[in-house]
DNA sequence: CTCCACTAACTATCGGCATAGATAGTTAGT
DNA sequence: ACTAACTATCTATGCCGATAGTTAGTGGAG
């Protein structure tokens, strides 16, 4: 049910076609909620049936068409209603703290790979969630640049600061996972000994 | 797919049947990996037909029946083969910090609501992860001191270091959740003023 | 002896999301 | 004029998981 809110945060900005919004799931706003092109155009329509959006078409080339989302009043009352509203938390289920509880299981040069894809993947989130608060502080930022441009400019501190605490939790949590998989690699190292040592 | 591996993991220990998966999962095993019965069920009967397990139907009272789930080799193999496989990360979707990047739209009490929930929440999980390390320490588990029971001796140490680490990663992440949480009350006191000097 | 909580198992429906593929128009380079 | 890359939209299938409801037997408390 979050798609729904975070299309209308795009839209909220600038009206868009389902394919700019789906461009921007693929690069930059991915980072924090991704969605495919096949979940984006359905939930649009869905949006408009409720009254959330208006579609209007647009001309584009000699025979093509587009149809771009401009966000209803309802679509701002209901965006500002999920804003407010308390989420439920889902039931713990994370497929990596379940194997690593069962590593003996898997063979010592697995494991290792294992936990270190864990650090290079979490390295890659943390490197892209770093640059992001670089280009917030920087103001190079596009995207909040032309969110900025739509608020009075007392409340510019205000906007720019929550979107800087949206990915400092991402890069904590992300140093938080590769502290965690070192810690596991160090383990391996203690139970089965340090491939380095073998090799000299 | 990895609700056929929890299962898999909790059978290699015993025999058990849907059920008393299903009050594994409702208690502390669920602090990991949660699923409700009406998954359970249905993968059971499908582990089954795959040849993973093999059911037996136990006497219970005088009219009554229930199926044990016993693994088999394949079934083994398979949990083997899994510990053993590069997972794939699914792409970022969170609705917390999805919504935590557009907090200036909420009232302010509203937000501060969400982030004290947020760290309720995961000092709730920090408590029982926290339990549940002290009793591995402490050899009071019971479910590892079960499985304990099904390897030799000197494998011991190995096996519990696994299931203390999952849960030091756990207990990292909680952590980092409620400091990122209380990092965002700090930001609406210094954003809106801080309600407590406020009654002052 | 009856009531109730618990044990045991199963079914149905629905939304979210992944994966894949279909269709058509556009633009820019060769 | 051709072709490749891109823009734009939509459909189909299927798994995973949440929620809710059904049926039937067990065992203990009052």
């Amino acid at each position: 049910m979050s798609l729904r809110y975070a299309l209308l945060a795009l839209l909220n900005v600038e009206p868009m076609t389902g394919y700019d919004l789906y461009k921007q799931f693929e690069s930059s706003v991915g980072y924090v909620w991704h969605a495919p092109d096949s979940q984006i155009y359905p939930e649009l329509r869905r949006m408009e049936r409720d009254g959330l959006l208006v579609g209007e078409e647009v001309a584009w080339g000699t025979k093509g068409r587009k149809r771009q989302y401009h966000v209803t009043d309802a679509g701002r009352e209901a965006f500002r209603a999920w804003v407010n509203t308390q989420l439920d938390y889902p039931r713990e289920r994370d497929p990596m703290h379940l194997k690593a509880a069962y590593l003996e299981w898997a063979n010592p040069e697995s494991a290792r790979n294992q936990l270190q894809a864990h650090v290079e993947h979490y390295g890659a989130r943390l490197i892209q969630w770093q640059q992001k608060i670089q280009e917030i502080d920087g103001g190079t930022s596009d995207m909040l640049n032309r969110r900025l441009a739509t608020v009075p400019a007392h409340d510019h501190s205000r906007v720019a600061a929550f979107k800087r605490f949206t990915y400092e939790g991402l890069t904590a949590r992300a140093e938080s996972e590769i502290a965690w998989a070192r810690r596991g690699l160090k383990l391996l190292d203690e139970l089965y000994g340090d491939p380095q040592e073998l090799q000299e």
